[in-house]
DNA sequence: TGTTAATTAGGAATCATTCCTATTATGATA
DNA sequence: TATCATAATAGGAATGATTCCTAATTAACA
């Protein structure tokens, strides 16, 4: 049994874990937030910055990068970073597989159960891994049609 | 008993195949070879550019990046894109785990079994993985004394 | 040794992201 | 509810690794 949260819940929450940090929340965040937590295509920064002009019209992106920007040092969302395409975020914080497709450039999360390895490299190598990023690239079901 | 190709014979592969698909052999790509084949750190361009041109003085910019596009086409070196670092180069195209070191920048292959998870996210996911990428960052072994 | 197409050098262009600054508006306070 | 300090925003300029462009050079062939 699989316990998924519901869209409004992770919004509120993440609302609350800002407004606990002593940050404002003004439309822009609150658009941002909303979508950040219902979308699951891993939008760019321009993706955002389009969606949300249609609630926020004003917005610049300007304000979308400071704020992913602000999210990200307070460990609220992560940015999958790419040098061929806009960089991409995802309120899924915890480690799991991304799979990028390679045609349509949708990412999407792999829910499966994945052992971690830290341990084993730690013990061989030295190295102390405080983070990750596993990545597939390949094409997705849609595509494949 | 871990099997490991010698710096030198690497190096005579990888010219043999460039000559094979046609490519001519130019002092800057006998270099450029050269050196990926015994340096490890996985060299950015610049890295690059700033150790062949001790041998090679007059190389450019624009050769070391077209040299290393050419090889990445041919499938004899791996890319490994970044974008708030340059990009880095290793000739090791086996899968593998990368190591990056978040203080010194270094980057080392983790040469451990790692299990391959493509065929299980294929069989719950229907997206077929063609390459992967997998990393972790933390403090390297040097970095942590 | 000459020929020719591949390769090179140098510099301009690109573009997502970062930086800068004047203006605006949130949220605390009275 | 009005005032205020300052966080946040908008807009545009700057950045910098990489890509693109073109004329000059050179490796590899006969």
């Amino acid at each position: 049994m699989i316990k998924r949260k519901k869209p409004r819940d992770i919004e509120q929450t993440l609302i609350k874990r800002l407004q606990d940090k002593g940050y404002r929340l003004t439309p822009q965040r609150r658009e941002i937030i909303k979508l950040l937590s219902r979308d699951k295509s891993h939008p760019g920064a321009m993706d955002i910055l389009h969606k949300v002009k249609k609630i926020v019209p004003g917005i610049s992106m300007s304000t979308v990068y400071y704020t992913l920007d602000m999210m990200k040092k307070e460990g609220l969302i992560r940015e999958l970073e790419y040098y061929d395409t806009d960089n991409r975020y995802e309120i899924n914080i915890k480690d799991h597989i991304n799979l990028v497709c390679t045609k349509c450039r949708k990412i999407t999360d792999f829910t499966g159960n994945v052992p971690s390895f830290s341990k084993a490299v730690e013990k061989e190598t030295g190295f102390k891994p405080a983070s990750m990023r596993f990545e597939y690239y390949g094409i997705c079901r849609d595509c494949e049609k």
